[in-house]
DNA sequence: GTGAAAGCGCTAACAT
DNA sequence: ATGTTAGCGCTTTCAC
């Protein structure tokens, strides 16, 4: 039982092969009777297009790649989901796949022939980007890693970390906070090789001497018990911290939490902030403090940047704006009822 | 400046094509001396194959999808995660879609030539699972809609949904819990139609009459301050609920800081329980009752399910096993700081 | 308006 | 052991 093909298709409604293309890419004028002859041919034989002969013969896959390190992270999907629903109006797929920076898998990658790649990760190597900028498939690139030199044909995205962390820290500024640990989001590797720097963590060290007294950058995973011991032990052996960055509302709300099982009153002792507008954070008792970045314009940005890349061969770099949200998690006196 | 071929690779290395082809698919002896060759003359080249004409001609993708209704859940994504983790060993892409029940999107999925198919939905229609399974694409059901039958070339992974509520029910029942409001996940469509139904709703019907005084199931998105005044004009107007079963972890976690705004204490007035043993469910204070369903187990059965309809054709059915993660926020008195 | 034919970049059967 | 050839199912040019 092999698959319908035109063909098939020609031969029940007693046509060339050609007219049924013409008639389903709808791109010649068929005389009126033969296209109704070949619509319920169609309709009969329950037709449907191979889109791999299509693929090859146009050299179009009608495809994209979003690849990130990040894949469990919420805010990922819903930007995907966004835009998922813009390109299937288009007939454009998207698939997501976590990316690894090895060449096997960047060979597998070229060899399925996306029309375009996205891609979202710290993770990247210099020689890697290259590699992909000489694939010469258009190429939207994330920006989330500040060490790496974009090729002047990849188009980029700029979510505004970097700024997002900005306003944080000034923000810890101005409510006087002055000892701050930083809660990154990874674990430092075993062969302490971190490859990118997130423009977040950047921002800080950039920052940390000029707005603070004391600071201290702590990698973290999601566990919940190690990163309380971890805050217990610095709060008590270190340093009485009076402010917490983190990475993102996730990590915030597991520092929360941590805190107020040890008894550190969150803002009074300690202010919070995090980053994302994830749902959690309004959802807190104290609110969380945070940044959001709004995925409609993100994925609305990110597909007009692949578009005129594609289109008209345009590189582009747009910087996407970023709000502050302020929550009771960092303010000193604790805001009315009255938040968003 | 167009794609390197294998036709560049064998006039650079002095062979034939197909001896390209042997070399690169490792599928034929070829001569150590003119292999070497071949080898180096891709080097040179940067040559990737094409998949895309590997596809047509094998008619094999090396490409699954996976289509759910539930795209910003984060059971999907970090089971997606696990999945894809599999699959990219075994030189297979999976990608990730949003289901329409309508014949249009079918289309654009029939054309893409995947070579299986995973649906997790409770909208689908009966007519369109069986246009799917006439496709003779190998597909797997998981489990999620009760009203459908399920065509009989459709493996089926059945995720416990059903039992997983029993638990939940009979746990409420063993905490003599009585007066129970039942939170869905979502808000009724206006034209009142309700294509699926989930079994754990489908479990609530079936057993609150002999479990409970009072019931009521409340159809709820994810806004947290509808939810607030929904919650509050039940208790007050309706009834003085004592146990609230939620439909996720999400939702449960919305319910519970309602009710603590409200200053209806948890669990000492109503018990909660949620579902998916999300990473907030033990976070919480009280920490959150709920179910846990292995993702690797999940990943791994759904995987194997796959392949045995793809190699072996055969069809199969497999539960999952579910567990009840009894935590402090249904227990009339609390556990000690012992839990999980 | 329509159809034949070449070509997209591969695989695999067949011949040598 | 290697090369020739006929597909895979489509698009598109070109001739009628």
């Amino acid at each position: 039982m092999s698959r319908v093909t035109r063909k098939d298709v020609a031969k029940l409604a007693g046509v060339s092969e050609t007219i049924v293309s013409y008639v389903v890419n709808d791109n010649r004028y068929v005389e009126a009777e033969k296209k109704s002859r070949v619509l319920s041919a169609i309709e009969e034989l329950n037709y449907v297009p191979n889109n791999i002969a299509r693929s090859l013969s146009k050299k179009e896959t009608n495809h994209y790649l979003f690849m990130t390190d990040d894949l469990d992270n919420d805010y990922f999907t819903s930007l995907l989901a966004e835009m998922e629903s813009v390109l299937i109006e288009q007939d454009f797929f998207i698939s997501l796949c976590k990316y690894r920076d090895n060449n096997s898998f960047l060979n597998q990658v070229f060899a399925r022939q996306f029309d375009g790649l996205f891609i979202s990760t710290s993770e990247i190597s210099q020689a890697s980007l290259n590699r992909i900028s000489n694939m010469g498939i258009p190429t939207v690139y994330v920006l989330r890693n500040m060490k790496i030199t974009i090729p002047d044909n990849i188009s980029v995205l700029n979510p505004g970390l970097y700024m997002g962390a900005e306003k944080c820290i000034h923000h810890m500024c101005e409510q006087e906070r002055k000892r701050i640990l930083f809660l990154d989001r990874f674990v430092k590797s075993a062969n302490d090789e971190i490859k990118g720097v997130d423009p977040r963590l950047q921002a800080f060290n950039n920052w940390k001497e000029q707005c603070f007294v004391w600071s201290k950058i702590v990698h973290t995973g999601n566990d919940y018990s190690l990163l309380k011991k971890n805050l217990s032990d610095i709060y008590r052996d270190e340093a009485k911290f009076d402010g917490i960055i983190a990475i993102n509302d996730k990590v915030a709300v597991l520092a929360l939490r941590s805190l107020q099982d040890l008894g550190i009153r969150v803002p009074e002792d300690v202010s919070i902030v995090g980053y994302d507008n994830n749902f959690l954070s309004g959802i807190f008792d104290p609110s969380i403090t945070t940044v959001n970045v709004s995925k409609t314009a993100y994925a609305e940005k990110i597909i007009s940047l692949m578009k005129d890349l594609k289109d008209r061969e345009e590189v582009k770099r747009i910087r996407l704006p970023v709000d502050l949200i302020v929550r009771n998690s960092s303010l000193r006196r604790e805001k009315n009822e009255s938040e968003n």
